[in-house]
DNA sequence: AGCATTTCTTTACATATGTAAATGCGCAGC
DNA sequence: GCTGCGCATTTACATATGTAAAGAAATGCT
């Protein structure tokens, strides 16, 4: 718990009283690795701070073909964003790569209590940009770049990911096959 | 004016003060086909109202080529929401495809207007999630979908804007080549 | 109206990357 | 210590899409 206050401070300091808002809030849990948090196809409904482990976000096209669209690596918060704020249903599933605890709370509530309350307004319109730059981020990394600078920069992005989880979702996150990542390690370790 | 009064209400009502405030921030200018209202590396210090034209954000990748990552269609707000928000350089500049009458305002004077007052600061956060919203589905677009979808959904979007800029354009949009784009075209009016 | 410029389409060709399948490697469980 | 299974790598091959260039069509300017 002490955690998750540390990490909310980390964006803005908030005050005493928001804080023991907040901690009335969340409910500590656990995933099992392989476990959803959100599925598509429902209406999100939670929102949680990841304490510990890796949850990967990702989307199903056409062929049926997984791709992951981000990792959240602990400290982070998981939840259906687009789902909880625009009230449709989910398209980006998120799953836990390994075993997780999570402290979660009902975004229903926290919306209640952030009614007339300027604080957490405030604090939700950062956390709407955060999320806003953090994906414009990763869309033109992806868009600019080569699949081997994104790699490097992955790297970067998630130090030690790579021993933790399989090649192949590193493979899908970086939007190549398993065969080509592994021919750009091959290049790379030369 | 009033049709960027209009254009703000139907996001969220505003109250007549927080509407004359606004009426206040705004003047009015035009862009010539071609000239940029952002260009990449300078920080973005306005926003702006498109009352009528078009107008694309793009940018640059590794080998230069130009890639268009959204299109403005009046009425819309224009003006580097990443670059205003992070305060950084900006990376996709915008260019006007048509000559366009515009609204604009210093990011700045709004920012400070909207210290201690809740209701541009729930505007505010409406816009972000706004803005989160409309990448996140563009970026599932074009990940999920192949180029002829892609196409369709965009003919949807922007309704007769391809006979107001070149295919080229539109192609760039949708991440293919004009040849590519071509031979879609084709199959399509089989 | 006629010429120049821009844009669109088409063809031919090159190539990067995906798919499928075989091989190799390493860790887990017995 | 052996066996099996999941994962990574490698090979061979197919193919979608890009590039370049040429021709056709459309647009606009004087």
């Amino acid at each position: 718990m002490e955690n998750l206050i540390k990490f909310f401070n980390s964006t803005v300091p908030l005050s005493e009283k928001v804080i023991s808002l907040m901690a009335g809030m969340f409910v500590y849990d656990e995933l099992k690795k392989g476990a959803y948090f959100v599925k598509t196809g429902e209406y999100a409904r939670e929102i949680a701070f990841l304490e510990t482990g890796i949850v990967r976000a990702f989307y199903v096209n056409n062929e049926g073909k997984e791709y992951n669209k981000t990792f959240f690596s602990a400290p982070s918060i998981i939840g259906s964003y687009a789902s909880l704020i625009s009230k449709q249903k989910n398209n980006v599933a998120q799953q836990a790569l390994t075993d997780c605890k999570i402290w979660k709370a009902s975004f229903h509530e926290i919306e209640k209590v952030s009614e007339g309350n300027f604080e957490i307004e405030r604090l939700r319109r950062m956390i709407a940009e955060n999320y806003f730059l953090s994906n414009e981020k990763k869309e033109l990394e992806m868009a600019m770049l080569d699949a081997d600078k994104r790699y490097l920069i992955m790297q970067e992005e998630y130090p030690g990911i790579e021993l933790r989880i399989p090649q192949y979702h590193i493979a899908s996150y970086l939007g190549i096959s398993p065969t080509q990542l592994s021919r750009i390690r091959k290049t790379r370790s030369l």
